[in-house]
Formats: structure tokens, C-alpha cells, sequence
DNA sequence: ATGAAAGCGCTAACAC
DNA sequence: GTGTTAGCGCTTTCAT
């Protein structure tokens, strides 16, 4: 609609493809001549039909990035980051959210591939296995994925995700030196591979140390007032500790617990997971894991990259993060 | 890359004119050749190229959002309402995220000119009147653009808000009712319209009621700390209540109080704003204003879709949603 | 009602 | 080093 690249050319007194090979930086073109050309095209105001390029390049320069829920704190600071991660790259990111529904998730995949996004960036809403059908819509359009939050052992694809389990073995064993013997997980439910991933470790814990009496909740939801229900209600005998999956259910972990008047920590202490705002603003801290989104993000977006781009691919498919345990008054005995 | 429009063409027998024309459901082809023509490219898996289309028809389908901080809770579920409403429309919705800098949310704006986004749904970091730089870019370029969380009554452009300062009256007439004379209202910075809205609102309020002893502190941030070590330290006599310009502060407020042996709602009352998560996980349920985001949301989204399909548009320049006061513990007295 | 053909603004051989 | 030119895959008059 604007200044296009015939009037830059003419203006700068050389050829179209002139102009475009040296507003590209090709090192064919006289140094001088692109400094002229860029000049020229800056003076004009000239900016390159976005729509003209990617047609004629055969490229899109965009990656999307699926999230289950961008309202949730932790998928919305995995999108900021990988905003920034990507903003020095000549790449767009396009983001959506799926609501945590799977058949919502499948039609943004679909969506994404007919925008023919360069790559795909999927923090998936559940288990591994249900993807497969997208994945076969990706893998037939020859669009590079990795997966974020997630991993599938079994595939040939990069997965980048937060040592989950080994981050809840950190914390058990924490706990297990503070003296907490019975404890309680509550976790979301069974075959979603990040509830998973902790529940086993919980277990494998219990085993190893011969814990008994320790057990495993599978709830409905895990929000603040799934757990703060369940808590009000469940069986505390014997219950020295109550962990979580994340931290806004240990507040609600907590708030039941006070209703109920117990002490936290004095009677029964309480850890989550995440290290989110919700384990500061509580008014008992609470102990946490930290999982760093941001370094996660970082390591995803710059897979994605070299995925892209075509760099030497990662030998590995799983890149790990490292978990780090938050000792804080909640768990103080 | 793959199945292109030449190739429906052929098997369906018709020129690739007519595939165009039928496939965008023009009435001219014959309604018969139109569902053939539909079958085959559907058999075929047919995806139009999109950068083809855009650039053919010199037009990109694409709406841009600006958001100060897509990991506050209360934008992000603005970016998610936003998904949702466009979802239905041909529009795809590019969503970015400023950090709150000023000057991030400049060079957002001018990549998304840049990008040829038809039109721009802006919530602004900051004061109005910084944004008539890029402003004058935009009605250069001709991107229509709505303001979403801000309102501009000296520009003739739409502005979509929740009615803040009626908010706050309310709230304030509410409590007034039930005996609160001496209140603190815990702000942000001056000059920040959704700050100053309610500033006003609460200055008015006191003056018609002869409230004396009440006053407004305009802190530096508007987190949960800033407000708890304001609330920390600050002198609270003769303070029947004290509100704030957030739920999170809100707790804050109520959980720096607890530490300073104040009971909440007994001897002080507590107020927030938004009606965010934070003001029910509270130990002490928080009274608090309701902004409704969604409304907000699919207010801007569809006066958008006006904006860039040429409907006619509003006489208004400015949608006010009314907020609505939420009655909690917190300020039961 | 359908087809032929001229672009849309740019990239990338290939030729000079 | 720089210019010529043939597309990229689609939309859209304008004929027929």
C-alpha cells in the first residue's frame, strides 16, 4: 500500500534485486552500495511487504506457541519469555491457548499448520499419548516441534521440561531430614504425565525410606478450592505433612487446615510446588520448588531455532531442568 | 509446498478462477459447481497458502494486541477473551506483551505496523498522552485501533474501559453505609489514568461527605509487597479501613495488619479491586470490585472487527463497563 | 456462470 | 557486483 521496492530501487538508482539482496545483507553486493541502498530505504520510510516475503521466500517466519491455559501464571510467564526469547530473532511469535481442552488444542495445532507456521512450540494439555494424532499432521506438513512442559521418552522429538521428579525427590528428602514421616500428596489426576512424574517420585520415596501410612490423593482439580474442599474433609490422623502440586493449592491446603484449627506448621506442615506468587503471599511462607520457567522457556525457544533453522539438531530429545527447593517457615518444625 | 490451487483446479475440471470464487463462497458460481469444487479440495486436503492469499488480496487477516503484562493475571485473561471472540472470525489474533516499558511498547506497536496487522488493540502501559507518537504512525499506515483498559476523551478513537471511578463511588458508598468515616485508599502512581480514576473517585467521595482524615498514598509499585511493607509502617490511627487498587495488595495490606496484631475485619477493614483470585484464597474473603474483563473483552474485539471490516462505526468514542462491588468478610464490621 | 490473464511485492537463479 | 526475469499461489477485473 506504501513505498515498495521498485521505488527504493529507483529512487537509490539500481535494480530491484539490487535492493532486496542488499536490504537482506548479502555480501555480493558492493558494501557501499548497501549502505547507500539502506539509506535510501530508511529515508523513504520502506518497509518490506511482510506477505510479498514470506511468498516469495517460501518461509513464514513464524513459530507458534500452544499453551493449555494462558490465564495460568506459569504458562502465561512461559509466553512472556519466549516473547522475549524470540524478539532478537527475525521470528514472530503466535500465541494461543486452548482452555485446557484437548479437542480445542487439536484445532489450534490445525490452525497453526495452516498458517503454516515454520515450527511449533506445544505445552500440551494432557497425556503424551493423545497427541499422536497431531503429531502425524505435523510431521506430513514437515513442521519441527518441541515440546515444553512435557515429555515423551518414546518419540524422537525434543522435549524440554522441569526435573518434576527429581525436584519432588529434593523436597521429600528435605522434608524427611525435618523429621516428617506421613505425609500427604495432593495431586491431579492419574496419567497426566506432570502429576505423574511426581506421584512416582512420592511413591518411589515412601518405598525407599519403608514409609508407611504415606498416600497419594488423586483430586478433580487442582485449584485453590479443590484442595481447600479436600482438606476440610479428609482424614488427618497420623499426618505430619501435606504437599501439593502446586502453591495455590497448598494455601488452600493451608486455609482448610486453619478452619479446622490446625497449626501450620507446629501441627501439620504444608509444601507446594512452583514457587509461584502464592507461596509468598500466604500467611504462613510456604516451602516450595522452584521450577524455572524461565530458563525453560529460554532452552525451548532456542531448540526451536536451530530446529528451524536447520542447525545441527540436539543428539539428545530431552533437556532436563533442574528443580531447586524452597525451605520456608511452613514446613519449619 | 503441497496441494495448490492449479491442482484443485484440474481434478475438479474448472479454472483455478473458479476454484477461487467457489471456495470463498461467491454467489456468481453455480451453487452445484461450488459444493464440487468444495469436495475436491477437502478431498485433496487443499490449505489456501495464506501469505499468496494476503498478498493478492492486500490483506493481512491479522489483529493485532498490545498488552503491558501478559503475566498479570487480569491482562492475560483480557489476551484469553480476546482468542476467544476472534476465534469465530476470519482474523487471526497476534498477542505481545510489553513488560510495562513505554518504550518495549513502541517498538511492539511499530513491529506490528510493520507486520501489517489491519488493526490494533492497544492496552497502554501508561499515561494517555505518551502514545501520540506512535499514534500518528498508525492513522499514517490507516491500522484502525482500539484502546482496551484506557480511555482518551480528547481523541476521537474508540476506547473500551470498565468504569473504574464508578467503581470506586460505589464501593465507597457501600462501606460509607456501613460506618467507615476514615480510610486509606493505597494508590499507584499519579497520572496514571486507571490509578487517578480511582484517586478522583475517592477524593470526590470524601469531599461530598465531609470525610475528613482521609487519604490517598501513592506507592511506587502496586505488588503485594508494596503494599505490605507500606501498610507495615504506615500510621494507622483513627483508620477505619484501608483500600487498595488490587486484590493482591489487598491481602498484603490484610496480612502485614495480622502482623501488626490488627484484626481484619474487626479493628480495620480491608478492600481490594478486580475480584481476582487473590480476594477469595484470603484468610479473610476480601471485599473487592469487580471488573468484568470478558465483557471488556469481546466489547473491544467486536468494535475492532467493525473498525477493520468497514461496518459503521460507533457514534460513542468510549464503552464504559460498569464494575459491580463484591460484599466480603473483610469489611464486615 | 466460467475462464484468461494481469497483477500483488518480493526472492533467487542466472546472465552479464 | 549488478541487472533481468521468472516465478511464489492467490485474487480479481474483464471477456465470453
Amino acid at each position: 500500500m506504501h513505498v515498495k521496492i521498485t521505488d527504493v530501487a529507483e529512487k537509490a538508482g539500481v535494480s530491484i534485486a539490487t535492493v532486496s539482496l542488499a536490504l537482506n545483507g548479502n555480501e555480493k553486493i558492493n558494501i557501499r552500495t548497501r549502505r547507500h541502498v539502506a539509506a535510501v530505504a530508511k529515508e523513504m520510510g520502506y518497509r518490506p511487504n511482510p506477505s510479498a516475503k514470506r511468498l516469495a521466500s517460501r518461509k513464514s517466519r513464524q513459530i507458534g506457541l500452544v499453551l493449555p491455559d494462558i490465564e495460568n501464571i506459569y504458562y502465561a510467564a512461559l509466553a512472556q519469555d519466549t516473547l522475549n526469547e524470540l524478539r532478537m530473532s527475525d521470528y514472530a511469535l503466535i500465541i494461543s491457548s486452548s482452555m485446557n481442552s484437548r479437542q480445542m488444542e487439536r484445532r489450534i495445532v490445525s490452525d497453526m499448520i495452516g498458517n503454516q507456521v515454520e515450527g511449533l512450540m506445544i505445552a500440551p494439555v494432557e497425556k503424551p499419548n493423545d497427541n499422536i494424532e497431531y503429531l502425524d499432521a505435523l510431521n506430513d506438513a514437515g513442521i519441527p516441534y518441541v515440546f515444553v512442559t512435557a515429555s515423551y521418552p518414546d518419540l524422537e522429538h525434543p522435549c524440554v521440561m522441569c526435573d518434576l521428579y527429581g525436584g519432588m525427590k529434593q523436597l521429600l528428602t528435605r522434608l524427611y531430614d525435618r523429621g516428617l514421616r506421613r505425609m500427604a500428596l495432593l495431586s491431579g489426576a492419574q496419567n497426566v504425565h506432570c502429576f505423574d512424574l511426581r506421584d512416582g517420585a512420592f511413591m518411589d520415596f515412601c518405598a525407599e525410606k519403608g514409609l508407611e501410612g504415606c498416600r497419594v490423593y488423586h483430586l478433580d482439580g487442582i485449584r485453590y478450592d479443590d484442595s481447600f474442599n479436600h482438606v476440610q474433609s479428609m482424614a488427618l490422623e497420623g499426618l505430619d505433612g501435606i504437599l501439593c502440586v502446586n502453591d495455590m493449592m497448598a494455601l488452600g491446603a493451608i486455609n482448610a487446615l486453619k478452619a479446622r484449627s490446625l497449626r501450620v506448621p507446629e501441627d501439620i506442615a504444608v509444601a507446594g510446588y512452583d514457587d509461584s506468587i502464592f507461596s509468598r503471599i500466604s500467611p504462613v511462607p510456604i516451602t516450595t520448588v522452584r521450577q524455572d520457567v524461565r530458563r525453560m522457556a529460554v532452552s525451548a525457544a532456542s531448540w526451536m531455532l536451530d530446529c528451524v533453522r536447520g542447525n545441527a539438531p540436539d543428539p539428545e530429545n530431552l533437556r532436563l531442568i533442574p528443580c531447586e527447593v524452597q525451605l520456608r517457615r511452613s514446613t519449619e518444625r
